[in-house]
DNA sequence: CTGAAAGCGCTTACAG
DNA sequence: CTGAAAGCGCTTACAG
């Protein structure tokens, strides 16, 4: 078997007798600046490097320049979900459109955890993180050296500042709180929460979920969903006396229409519901959501580390991608 | 902001006051062989390192090595599809698990069309190519330069012999003919084609059930379906009067049992019929076809990769993955 | 046991 | 207009 050996510039400068200067110049199209080719000897170079079939080695390009144009797009969840909507899906269409058009190519680098994972996401210029993080040492020190890297949805990592984008959750919620509040006249709403690990949005959208409350004089009642994503009897008792009920996530409204269901209550009528999420799985559109915009957080994850790469100031950068109330069957007004 | 500022194998031996070759020994375990550090320079090293927040630059150790234990998985489909079944979903997941048993990690090249995209793969040791290349010159240089790089799925390239590996349709086929033959006494069995582009694959099966008809003494016509996969008037008289129908391709099947069912003509007693390709998309288990060993293929491509990489004999090494006949209503035995 | 030095392939400021 | 040279960060054979 031949070995692979590497067409280098050397190779291409020696078949083409000139200085290796020279074929660098013409195959990077840096030709005017500092140095300069003649006509001939620039068809030359093209055509012996077409001929060796030269291969630009991007290690030393990486090394010696320091960048590559490439971005690392890295998540901890599984990448190739069976899942038909894949949760993570939406953000990476955004990611890629957006890094396409910016001139960015994408570096994939599906999750093996070690140490040194951190050395990898090096090879490209910059990275965007998708999905929770595990509390990783290696991203951790990445964050703390500044390398570029963007999350998506809020992250903290600790004495540091991060870089992220993420939803306009407080104004979205705001509205939605004022949708319920006009809807019907109880006083109290009852928040129920998944047992998911605390994490920056979950703490992000409780709160803006009181103060949108508490700036109309609500009470809210926060009940916990058990293991199995199901109610207390208790906490569906304060449900049925409060009539509105706000969710955290999606998964947890199978359970509550069964429940509904087998105690002959109809959603939209004798309860209202709203769930803080999008429904990203194309199953839950009759209750009120707000707007799926990912493609759109993920571009503009893609836009931020652009500009961090290219060291222009963060100033007037947006970081929020603002989302819509839709509001369905689960809290329509009465006809 | 502060700039990303590498901290680099110098910094670290300035820090703990030692040669920065003791530190690169350190820091890949390789003291022992011709380099040796004292036990307690070696403690101060890591723990420099640790505390600096020290990243190895892949770039710069791929450079002076030639590999980083990096495999490229190249495709010029959409990876990430919203289908729920992704063609080459259950490949990726052998590439993968076998790259991670092998030691190796993963790169995925987003396709972006372009003469870089082959300095990109490049970054890796070598690559797994999946699905069906467009005419790529960069991907055809690499070849010539003996890239290693290993198709899923027998590819030719012009001139040069090429890496690949694929089922073994040869045996699998001759079953199913042996079994259709089993199964009635008619001497003509239909081929139906889709419009395809012609490539080794399809060539291949063609070519197995051809000579598997020819060993029994069975005549083979070979019709193509049209632009749409619907078949001609023609054609579907030719299937009546013959009883056996094999089609290329999934997604000729539907379009035929609509024909059929129109016709009130019942598959599987009316006519038998086989399909050449195992039911990837979950949805045809009432044909007759072959088992989905895809993930076994995924996993040989990265075998046969690390045997290059090694360069190892490849003499012994199979390149065959078996395939298993599943019988099933299109053409089971009557009762 | 430890350090100085060469070299991987590239880019670019600089000298001729 | 073209070439020689330094240096990106790393590894490793070799000298001390």
């Amino acid at each position: 078997m031949k070995e692979f050996k590497r067409v280098t510039l050397q190779d291409v400068a020696k078949e083409a007798k000139v200085s290796y200067a020279s074929v660098s110049a013409v195959l990077n199209g840096k030709d005017g600046k500092s140095i300069r080719v003649a006509q001939k000897t620039k068809e030359l170079i093209l055509e012996c490097a077409a001929r060796l079939g030269y291969v630009p080695n991007m290690a030393a390009r990486k090394l010696k320049n320091g960048t590559n144009s490439l971005i690392a797009v890295f998540t901890y969840e599984q990448i190739f979900p069976v899942e038909s909507e894949n949760e993570y899906y939406r953000f990476f269409v955004g990611i890629q459109e957006t890094a396409e058009k910016l001139g960015y190519d994408i570096l994939i680098l599906n999750n093996r955890p070690t140490e040194e994972n951190s050395s990898r996401i090096v090879l490209a210029d910059g990275a965007v993180m998708m999905g929770v993080n595990r509390d990783d040492k290696g991203i951790e020190r990445l964050v703390k050296a500044n390398y570029p890297l963007v999350f998506v949805g809020r992250r903290e990592v600790s004495d540091v500042s991060t870089h992220w984008v993420t939803f306009d959750y407080q104004k979205v919620i705001a509205q939605m709180v004022d949708h319920l509040n006009d809807l019907c006249s109880a006083r109290t709403l009852v928040y129920v929460e998944s047992q998911e690990q605390e994490r920056e949005p979950r703490k992000d959208k409780r709160r803006f979920l009181l103060e949108a409350a508490q700036s109309l004089g609500l009470e809210v009642l926060i009940v916990q969903a058990d293991e199995r994503n199901m109610l207390s009897l208790e906490a569906f008792g304060l449900i049925e006396q409060c009539k509105v009920v706000v969710f955290d996530r999606l998964f947890l409204l199978e359970p509550f229409e069964r429940l509904l269901e087998r105690k002959g209550l109809k959603l939209g009528s004798d309860i209202w519901g709203a769930v803080l999420e999008d429904d990203w799985m194309g199953s839950h559109e009759h209750w009120t959501r707000w707007s799926n915009q990912r493609l759109e957080l993920g571009s503009l994850a893609v836009e931020y580390l652009s500009h961090l790469l290219q060291k222009e100031t963060l100033e007037q950068l947006e970081t929020l991608t603002p989302l819509y109330l839709v509001i369905s069957e689960s809290s329509a007004f009465p006809k």
